[in-house]
DNA sequence: AATGAATGAGCCTTCATTCAT
DNA sequence: CATGAATGAAGGCTCATTCAT
């Protein structure tokens, strides 16, 4: 439920503590996004977030300036560490790995990194370009950062040859990108083999390689 | 903004101020597909809807028995427009076309029918599995009936060998359906060509056909 | 559930009827009366009237002005119908009776009255000095009159010794009627005996009768 | 206006702001059993109740979790403190005490108790039997324990002879009680003795007894 | 770090009533 | 006579948030 996400953009609520944030403040993320993935954000109250974190709601105010906040944070989390999960795998492909190969590289992590923290991705994915203006300012550039990693790595498959010229380039990230997102809604880790589903995701997208292998 | 869907369980009112009639339900259902889509259900009050339908509140309560009412309505109604315009397509193929033709035929209408009654669609996308329990309940039926429909077309394909046998089929449905579903999300119409679209969603599904064309 | 009472006093709605308004009035004021008496004059609302009486609520209006004028004419029946049965009760007597047996006539008639018309009597017997201003005004004549006719039964009896001088005349006829009117509150037509009722309320109140008889 | 009652289903607050605590609670009590004894638990809106109270609305929510549970304290209040003083007063007698002394010790207890916490007698009163459902359920306990108590002091009256065998017992406790419960729509502590009172209904209910004393 | 108590804002809904037809 | 449609008023209740302790 957790994330490894380490440094908390908010300064530290009052004295100095080492790394975080207490305990308490991840616990209340957790908590929340559990509860705003299946509920949805309007539809849970601090209240629940407090009971469930074992406090009492102006206790949450402690370590968080609003429920907003929270929501932001939440966001900010689910976007980073996807981020850094992807960019960690096509970083351990060899220097010279071929842009067909980082791409699939990338869905694996991508599609693993969703459900790896799925409260939180479910929250930000539920949540595209939904949540209130000051939210969406502080979440903007995070997304904005992901999604320039994608077009770079589809321009290096194009430039390469890898990628099918009948594709419409402006169309294919959106839609690479919405097709895995969408797995939140229906796919059950408890009954269902993750790397077969990315296995899935692949083949389905052969479309893209003009040059068919095996 | 409207919809093509006819009957409504209401009896139809004779004439009332003005030419009103059961036009007042359809102008606020129209209205809360737009608020419900652009802002979510919650964060949409009934004074909202009431006050762009011209109307105050209470008023709203003539047509509708509650808020819930409204959105089963607005699912209902979108889900039953795209079951009803992809069954249309799919049989005005020719008796005997192959199963690939089919499914490509059914891909191009659910994508058009998504984007032609973008509020009330987005709503239905947004609000998978997420309504009032009651709500679920009335909708869950039309839902399955669409769903069989697409697992129907791709046995059909599995069954002809049009479909690629590498391609796990319990989860092919959800990840087409949901990858065409999530351009709700980010397709512009303003913008972009929905043909276009619907063309590249094609290409890069070709991983389906094992029998590569063209 | 009907009454006897024929005139009613609010001149007829518009052309002239001959005796006291239509059938839908009077069913409409039999309708009122049970559910006031049932569940209480706010927990009842115009529409649960209207759709008893087989129409909408606006045509109602038709009929009365308003809601608290059927509670008015509801009340004002009650109290004439049973001033009047008690007043022919007692005139029923040889123009000699003793005094006694003048109370002991009214009080049966007092108790039947209330249980013939229960739904009207008890209305009135619920709404007792709770009614809205306007209501009060117009019904208060009634009940003085109803409340004198008593007091000159209890100061004949003082008067020719009937009465036991120890007892507090200020509140005995207050307790006399409080006692009789609260058994709509617990009576049950269907499983008990009217007659043995009155017997019993009259044998309660033997202490009135300084004299023993029997 | 207040009640012996002592112990609250609330964990009892520390020091709240000012002097508070149970304090509120208490108070919003008081303030409600006034306004619903004196316009109806319908008639009394949260608005007004907190405004009597000195604070706003959704500050009442904090003590209580809805209206009716406020209705529903009152009710358990006072069944319970007319309980508790009948009880007292008739165990104060010697043990030997005749049983007919008994119950003119329970009548006088029970007027007593009913013009001392008139507020919240009255209310019990007026809605006996008339309460939502959920509330009815809650107070029915308490309403059997003190009618069975009542029923227990009959039955040792009868068995001693003191009853009137011409007595129907099946309407007798209903008709006593009755008539003291009436008590409150019409006796004004102000105006009147409440010493008299409860002696004018001992004399006016003289004929339970068959052997007439004094 | 936590919380008891309180509150402004606002929401969904119901209701008595109106009015043109 | 009756009603379809609409509305001002108000009601019960929830919520995010505050603040003194």
């Amino acid at each position: 439920m957790s994330v490894e996400e380490k440094d908390s953009q908010q300064p530290a609520p009052k004295k100095g503590r080492g790394q975080s944030g207490s305990v308490s403040r991840r616990l209340i993320l957790d908590v929340a996004a559990a509860m705003f993935s299946a509920q949805g954000f309007t539809e849970t109250s601090m209240r629940e977030i407090a009971a469930k974190a074992g406090m009492r709601a102006p206790s949450v105010y402690y370590h968080f300036t609003s429920k907003e906040q929270i929501l932001s944070e939440i966001l900010s989390i689910a976007i980073r560490s996807t981020n850094l999960a992807v960019r960690e795998s096509v970083e351990r492909l060899p220097a010279d790995a071929a842009p067909r190969r980082k791409i699939e590289a990338a869905v694996g992590a991508h599609v693993r990194s969703l459900h790896r923290n799925i409260h939180y991705t479910a929250t930000s994915v539920r949540y595209q370009g939904q949540v209130p203006q000051e939210v969406a300012l502080n979440v903007r550039a995070d997304r904005e950062t992901y999604a320039d990693y994608w077009q770079q790595l589809l321009a290096e498959a194009a430039a390469s040859g890898d990628l099918s010229p009948t594709i419409n380039r402006q169309f294919l990230q959106p839609l690479i990108l919405g097709s895995m997102n969408h797995t939140i809604n229906w796919y059950d880790a408890g009954r269902g083999n993750l790397e077969e589903l990315i296995l899935t995701v692949l083949a389905l997208f052969k479309g893209m390689w003009p040059h068919q292998d095996r």
